[in-house]
DNA sequence: CTCGTAGTACGGTGAATCTCGTACTTTCCA
DNA sequence: TGGAAAGTACGAGATTCACCGTACTACGAG
């Protein structure tokens, strides 16, 4: 079995090596809430899901330009089974690189979730002048 | 003394309250590079400075917009001293809804920026197929 | 071989962002 | 009173981003 043997059962897609993820982009790549979503899920347990599994509320291009966000920032891996995409958490690079970011990310989406919606949107004008309080 | 008088020495800039700090957008405030080096100038000791002690490579204008963005996220606070517009991290706020979100930020900039330049720039098509190794 | 499924590529649109320069306001100091 | 210093407001230009639809490429099932 020839290594393209091996390819053509799972090609791994391309994706940055650990010394060329930067903090910047990685945060831009959390920074969005379907991208958030989909790293929530992928760390809640399901090792590997394809790309459709995610019921995402945008269409199948959009989905496909987030996972791509996501692979080229360094916070996924994905490789093909068959005709799905399979998408992993890049768990190890990731803390290895910046020690407790992805965990406090998914803690605080966790705990943003169950302080339930709150002031949901935010209006341009809903800052307060006397925030908390003197 | 008024309430306004003691406004009038330090008035404090419109920023969110805690509750509607929204994780997504402090991400997106954290994930440009120069309000990143903002912040961790603030966080490393210098509890209060103004906006032009940062030496930032940017116009004056350019400042103004990253502040702001910085405030209206719920990241600093600003108050008026002078002329000047004094910037303080919101670090109890943060630690409260996130967790340890701000520290590993903070120490993965400063890993990164240990780390050396690394692979800085990284062309479109820098993206290793065979990416750690297998 | 043909069809359906999963995903990509490409092109385009509208909104947001980053950047700047110039003009204006506010504050302090001589 | 006049001027310098620190920011803000207001466009304007260039880039990026999120989103879509359509057309295309793999792969597996029948």
């Amino acid at each position: 079995m020839t290594p393209a043997a091996t390819e053509a059962l799972s090609t791994p897609l391309a994706e940055p090596a650990p010394a060329q993820i930067r903090l910047a982009t990685v945060l831009h790549a959390l920074a969005d809430p379907i991208r958030l979503r989909i790293v929530r899920e992928l760390a809640a347990g399901h090792c590997e899901m394809s790309c459709i599994a995610f019921g995402l509320p945008v269409s199948k291009s959009t989905s496909t330009h987030h996972f791509r966000v996501l692979r080229e920032s360094g916070v996924i891996r994905q490789h093909r089974r068959g005709t799905a995409r399979m998408s992993v958490l890049r768990r190890s690079d990731l803390d290895a690189l910046f020690p407790a970011l992805l965990d406090s990310v998914l803690l605080g989406a966790a705990a943003e979730e169950a302080r339930g919606p709150g002031e949901e949107a935010h209006a341009p004008g809903d800052l307060a002048d006397a925030p908390t309080m003197e």
